[in-house]
DNA sequence: CTGAAAGCGCTAACAA
DNA sequence: TTGTTAGCGCTTTCAG
């Protein structure tokens, strides 16, 4: 049985407020503080978290609710963030819920009962529902990547319509107008906007919308490998590709692979994400690439902010949208009209 | 506030003994068990773990320790066995420590204070001084893909040896004499079981083991781009090289487009994990394949049974040891001699 | 089957 | 500054 505060009281002949106090920063003689720390040597002892996490109901544990740890996406955003939040003495329970709402809403109530402090989420489910227990208990909760509807809360987002159009805007600027995108799955807060600014580009350079361009991905590997023949066979004219996450680029990149088509002369690409995978690419990938080191910070500063400071709650719930980059590769041809 | 046993209690009438008995699979009379899950319904109530975990000495909660989340042969098995364990009730901290010692010891002692039941490790210190506090615990330890000295414990590893070897043996079939590695970081046993298996390849073939074509890299993307520039500038007859983690694999891909080397005709290749990466590379990469998914059933199984059972402690430690695969690709070619 | 009561290890008044 | 004491919400005897 590990040693407890009581053991400490009794090695040391001092009353248990005294080493609370040496504990919790507070003034404690100097031959006690001595005294103290050597039994605490002597013991082992090690503060039981638990117990105190039941009397000042406080866990210093926060909750984060993903579609998908394997999401290279994901990942580093939670390592990012995983280690600012332990560094101020946070723990983290992460809960992969394989994009299934009902896994999210277990996720929750899992979280919840262990009383986490705060729940950090990239929703699956559009409508909010799975948090709305949470937020009765007036702890914050923060986004990642997606607004949802029925929840107001905190959330760090990324200027996704912008993104698609500024890749758009690249292979138009090369010459291409027969441009393909494969999407990400309909409801998904990201999909949409990109898709939106799929349009938007098109519509500013007067370029007509095609349907059989479009391909309604999954955010999968195998997603943007289906996607990928898909748009092939069903255009054979069609000169470009825009990409719009990292799995389903890296399963564009096998279908391209697996077809045998040369990148750039048969057709130009741009994905998403990832610049180790854009370079590893023959040639070299034209990306998006998001600043997923500066959501992780972000994500982790506005919790944090929240679990120190609790006057300033029930303001007007913070948005911060993040830009993203074009990295260029050789994977645009420029076309000679 | 978040309702209590006690408010149930008071709503139902009810001791809190009774209550308490239906939350732990006791009998209670049908009567009753209608009334207290009415009073859940309107109370919302959802069991405290903090204070179930103060009082029952068992947090339900099993901490990870890991060199970095941003590989993804650990991404993997976390996501793996995270979704068993908490389908089995408990909590998963994941520490990622970025391959430091120091950072791994304060993990662990993290995770001490906050009384995990066990810790699933894959080691960075390999004298496993980290542990040992913990295991004074008595409470379960398992150490994923690494052996380490000071440490007693369950582990489940992957052959290394022999995966080398196999990888070896295919390139020495088909007829490659001046073959390079790029192993791992020295003192790490996977990348000590690896390096073995290349010489006892060698040594099998009567090919004599040559410095130069040993490069010893550090399980990173930029190691393996550095791996693959250095071996090529010291080796220009080399006709194959051997790459010992997926991250560096990504990083001599990196290298070999940056150099424009033709593979497999200039030189040949085999890689390790990620078959899809595999698949995206052109020509599709030869690569050894760890069974990831069979690690974290097998972690998981593991650590689920000493929880679960507490009997048979202080038994032998069990080592379970899993064999790799090779998925052929194009990157290997055959050399007429 | 159910109720009363003790106590897990800690913090936080309050008193000294 | 330090000691005493009362809980935090739960489980678990022990009676009834």
């Amino acid at each position: 049985m590990a040693a407890t505060m009581k053991d400490i009281a009794r090695l040391t002949g001092l009353g248990l407020a005294t080493i609370s106090s040496y504990f919790n920063g507070g003034n404690v003689r100097e031959k006690n503080r001595v005294k103290i720390e050597k039994a605490i040597e002597e013991l082992h002892y090690e503060v039981n978290e638990v117990a105190r996490g039941l009397k000042t109901n406080a866990t210093k544990t926060i909750g984060v609710v993903i579609p998908e740890l394997n999401n290279i996406f994901c990942a580093e955003i939670i390592t990012g963030m995983e280690d600012i939040l332990r560094s101020h003495g946070y723990a983290t329970i992460v809960c992969d819920c394989r994009t299934d709402k009902k896994l999210e809403q277990e996720a929750v109530e899992f979280l919840i009962r262990r009383r986490v402090d705060g729940i950090i989420n990239m929703p699956v489910d559009e409508t909010g529902a799975h948090l709305k227990r949470f937020q009765k208990t007036g702890k914050p909760i923060v986004l990642i990547d997606r607004k949802i509807q029925g929840i107001s809360c905190d959330s760090v987002l990324v200027d996704n319509k912008k993104a698609a159009e500024d890749a758009m805007q690249l292979f138009i600027e090369k010459g291409h107008r027969k441009i393909g995108i494969i999407g990400g799955p309909e409801g998904i807060f990201t999909a949409e906007e990109r898709l939106e600014g799929y349009y938007t580009a098109l519509k500013k350079a007067g370029i007509p919308i095609k349907n059989s361009l479009v391909y309604h991905g999954d955010y999968t590997i195998q997603g943007g490998v289906r996607g990928l023949e898909e748009l092939v066979r069903e255009n054979p004219d069609m000169t470009a590709v825009f990409v719009t996450n990292y799995e389903m680029t890296m399963g564009a990149m096998i279908g391209v692979n697996e077809l045998g088509i040369q990148i750039p002369e048969q057709l130009s690409v741009i994905g998403f994400d990832n610049l180790q995978f854009a370079r590893a690419c023959r040639p070299k990938l034209t990306i998006v690439s998001q600043p997923t080191d500066r959501i992780a910070r972000e994500i982790a500063r506005i919790i944090l902010e929240h679990l120190e400071k609790k006057e300033e709650r029930s303001e007007e719930p913070f948005m911060e949208k993040l830009q993203t980059e074009i990295m260029e590769g050789k994977s645009v041809s420029i076309l000679n009209r």
